[in-house]
RNA sequence: GGCGCGUUCGUCUAGCGGUUAGGACACCGCCCUCUCAAGGCGGAGAUCACGGGUUCGAAUCCCGUACGCGCUACCA
């Protein structure tokens, strides 16, 4: 049996997209892709009070930046449509006109008093059920004359007398059963007329042809009220696949106190899509148990559901951050211009006219930085000193490596080494320093740490050599002349 | 209270009856070295939550307990 899956994303735009919610979008968008099936994104905006058209935006834009693209939903269209749950209402009434019509769903009167009674009644006692059904046996011309007076109801689905323990077939966790008398009748549309959202999804799932529901745990113990829904409606049952939940490192809920959480924060502290896409898929996940590299495109090609663990994970930052480095380092070098020119010019640093006119000196910086870099907002910090027209060195920096006699005889040393080559470039720069300590009678790492802050005013840079040939003679000069006196630039 | 889920190094995980319980992050040491990194090598770190079973043999199967979490709403 081969059957096409259709697997949907279903978030709700009260907030940003968080990295829960994007690891459960990346394993229904992976499980799309590796089958050949369809991934749908549907916005659950069904709370009016928190949803808004900018969250929406937002998420859209984050699961774009994570590069997943979606088949069916917004901006994209699709034969399922509308995908926004505020616009599906004729589709949540139709649904309830047939439960009405198999008498799957009843009309209850009860008001909200009279239920807050019921359910002490029914916590205190033998702890089942929370309504009492008192509505649902109610004479049909009773309920014909209430409704027609006007008199406020909601509806609720009739759970059947005879149905047995509802099994769960998850592809997470297994087989597991509800005991058929803890299913309460409960509310499908409110007395408003909007569904509440186990009727709401239960009905886009059916009306989308959803195959399988992947997404938090917290919906598990909903999951047999929804298929007591789809038995009444007539329509087959989908595969489940319920995902633990991400906690931060203290074991609670995942919060603003632990940082970063929504996938937009993660961009804009410099994480890269494909790390935050690698880290979040492996959270929870796993190809193989040794590899801890994995591309979107393996994800495409390798995804499955029964590798899927159990267990809750807690969100580590720094793997994070060390799986970003990994792929900055490994990023061919005109990838990682381009990648960042926005954080140079958001730093003032750098246009990208700028980056294109001196692209092979660019490129030449590549190496230099990339294997220092973590993150895409170290980018600024580290190449600062070679683009800024503003040289400013750190007083903490001079005040240790470019102070004292031997620090002032090294710079300018240095100088007058430097400014006799004829060439200019790496191997000449690092021969004239070189010789530098033994003509000087001081340690090489003293000349060595003076030149640095004096050229790059920090007593952390890239390497210093091929800093200094890139920095240019007149700069680089100009630089250890201002130091030799000490004063600035 | 009821129902359900979960529990392997600090963290993410591999494991699906017989392994010296493997890998990764973090940590420690050494090497490399102009700083910081990166990289290489090595190390420490898990009585597999606890208690009972089943079995020749259990992290793996069964039962119970503890702890954590979820649902139990006219929230999603």
């Amino acid at each position: 049996m081969t059957e096409v899956v259709r697997v949907r994303f279903a978030p709700s735009p009260t907030g940003a997209l968080h990295v829960g919610g994007a690891r459960t979008a990346i394993y229904n968008w992976a499980l799309a892709r590796r089958t050949g099936g369809t991934f749908i994104l549907r916005i659950d905006d069904t709370d009016a009070e928190r949803s808004t058209a900018e969250n929406t935006a937002q998420i859209l834009r984050s699961l774009e930046w994570l590069g997943l693209d979606w088949d069916e939903g917004p901006e994209v269209g699709g034969p399922f449509g509308p995908y926004f749950q505020t616009e599906r209402a004729d589709h949540y009434r139709s649904a309830l006109d047939r439960m009405k019509a198999n008498g799957s769903a009843y009309p209850c009167f009860c008001s909200a008093t009279e239920l807050e009674a019921k359910r002490e009644a029914a916590r205190s006692g033998d702890g089942s059920a929370g309504y009492d059904r008192t509505c649902r046996h109610l004479p049909a011309d009773t309920v014909a004359a209430r409704i027609a007076a006007g008199e406020p109801h909601v509806w609720r689905l009739s759970v059947p007398e005879d149905r047995g323990d509802i099994l769960v077939d998850d592809a997470v966790r297994g087989e597991t059963t509800f005991p058929a008398s803890a299913m309460d009748d409960f509310v499908l549309v409110r007395s408003d007329g909007t569904p509440t959202y186990n009727f709401a999804t239960v009905v886009d799932d059916a009306d989308m042809e959803i195959t399988h529901v992947i997404r938090g745990d917290d919906h598990l113990s909903n999951t047999p009220r929804q298929i007591l829904v789809f038995e009444a409606l007539g329509h087959a049952v989908p595969r489940f696949a319920h995902l633990s939940m991400i906690w931060g490192a203290d074991g609670k809920k995942l919060s603003k106190r632990h940082g970063a959480t929504s996938v937009e924060a993660f961009h804009e502290e410099g994480i890269l899509p494909e790390a935050l896409l690698n880290y979040l898929a492996l959270l929870g996940w796993s190809l193989d148990g040794d590899t801890t590299i994995i591309s979107a495109d393996t994800l495409k090609t390798s995804f499955s559901l029964d590798r899927i663990s159990k267990n809750p994970a807690i969100f580590d930052p720094e793997k994070l951050e060390w799986m970003n480095g990994m792929y900055i380092r490994e990023m061919p070098p005109g990838v990682l211009i381009e990648r960042m020119v926005p954080w140079l010019e958001s730093a003032g640093l750098a246009t990208a006219d700028d980056v294109a006119a001196r692209h092979d000196w660019f490129v030449s910086l590549v190496p230099l930085i990339s294997e220092r870099l973590k993150r895409m907002t170290e980018i600024a910090p580290t190449v600062g000193f070679l683009l800024t027209d503003r040289f400013e060195p750190d007083p903490a920096a001079v005040a240790k490596g470019l102070t004292g006699a031997e620090a002032y005889r090294s710079v300018s040393a240095a100088h007058a080494a430097l400014e006799v080559l004829e060439v200019w470039e790496t191997e000449t720069v690092e021969t004239a320093l070189r010789a530098l300590p033994e003509a000087l009678g001081i340690k090489p790492k003293i000349v060595l740490q003076a030149v640095r802050v004096a050229v790059t005013g920090s007593t952390v840079s890239p390497p210093l050599f091929e800093s200094v040939a890139l920095l240019g003679r007149d700069i680089a000069l100009a630089r250890l002349d201002a130091a030799s006196r000490g004063t600035g630039e």
